[in-house]
DNA sequence: TTGCGTTAGTGGTCAGACCATTATGAAAAA
DNA sequence: TTTTTCATAATGGTCTGACCACTAACGCAA
């Protein structure tokens, strides 16, 4: 490994896959070179290629095989969640900022999408009707309708670091009026109830 | 390693670490046993020690200085926010999106800044004077101002890729106008302002 | 055609070696 | 005595090579 500056070869490996996937445009399901390939390759041992695979592999960012390979996989955070919440509990600051850039996020979002003159809210609706609805599946629904995938994928993200220390964070009683003031194009009044979510918890 | 379910070694030496850190309740700054030590204490050898510590010190959780040892380090989800955003951000954002977000992430952050009853304003009230302040460097000391370190950082994040393919958004034209708006507690054509710098380099 | 076993490729794990860096303490110098 | 110097031990960083376990693919036999 060209290990010129004093980074580690293991994050320099890290580069090496990111930049590996960024060129070929991989996606979810798509598979990586196999750790020998890679070792040889990015002329690292496999010790290191390891290290690199086995630290995204725990982000969630990649899954690993026995006796296939290791694939590209979709960001799902629940691999990290039980380690962060044994560490995360202790920083009260930390928390309370997720929990802030959460709610923001979520308000910026409704915001933006009372601001819209024609929303298709068919999926909404359906939403009203089943009672199971959660607050994630709620606004991922919302976020789509604002159609800005990146601004999903980062409220996403806060909201996962987020469950690892908080818990669920509305219940029907506030859902539901939430969900019928907002396809009533009330949107004060949604916002009322968002706000409402974040406060009975805090 | 107990290997008993199918666990992988280094997921089981996570979980030894976690209880490790649990149960002697360690904090910030504190020593964790070397490598060789957890490697003859857990019965794994090194290799399996060092993707576990490999994975959380990429997480942020532990620091590791060559020759010294590895330390227990409060988390912040700074680090891994990073992380995943290279994985993110990277995946086929359109420009208009990480512009949008952008956008969007600074009239949020101004709004929030209008709802504070007092503000510290003499590092903006310096860059009035300073007819060299930037856009970029503008918008730090706003989300300072906000206190909210998390939500800066995802702006920065989108930022910094943004201005792979945007430049300079905004001269000295709408930026002077803009600050003395925001310092006078005009948020409404302060915002004004704001969306001026993005309606002419649309 | 169908079924099965061999085989090659892959991740999982380990042991041991060597290097680079740091801290420590003993010996030498002041 | 105090200070400096330097050898030594301990630590993380990296590499090599080996072996096991699992999977898929191929070819051969029924």
């Amino acid at each position: 490994m060209s290990n010129q500056s004093k980074m580690k070869v293991y994050q320099e490996v890290l580069n090496e896959i990111r930049r590996y996937i960024e060129d070929r445009q991989l996606q979810d399901g798509d598979r990586i070179p196999s750790e020998r390939e890679l070792s040889e390759q990015l002329n690292a041992s496999r010790s290191s290629i390891r290290e690199a695979l086995r630290a995204i592999e725990l982000l969630g960012l990649i899954e690993t095989r026995h006796g296939e390979g290791t694939f590209l996989r979709t960001y799902k955070p629940y691999q990290s969640v039980e380690l962060l919440s044994t560490f995360v509990l202790t920083e009260a600051n930390t928390k309370d900022e997720l929990t802030d850039v959460q709610f923001m996020l979520e308000q910026l979002c409704l915001r933006e999408l009372s601001q819209k003159e024609s929303l298709e809210l068919t999926s909404i609706e359906q939403m009203v009707s089943d009672h199971e609805a959660v607050h994630t599946t709620i606004f991922i629904q919302l976020f789509n309708l604002l159609g800005n995938q990146l601004l999903l994928k980062i409220w996403h993200l806060v909201v996962s670091f987020n469950q690892t220390i908080d818990q669920q964070r509305s219940n029907q009683l506030t859902i539901q009026p939430f969900l019928k003031a907002f396809i009533n194009r009330q949107f004060d009044k949604a916002l009322n109830y968002h706000m409402m979510m974040y406060d009975s918890t805090e």
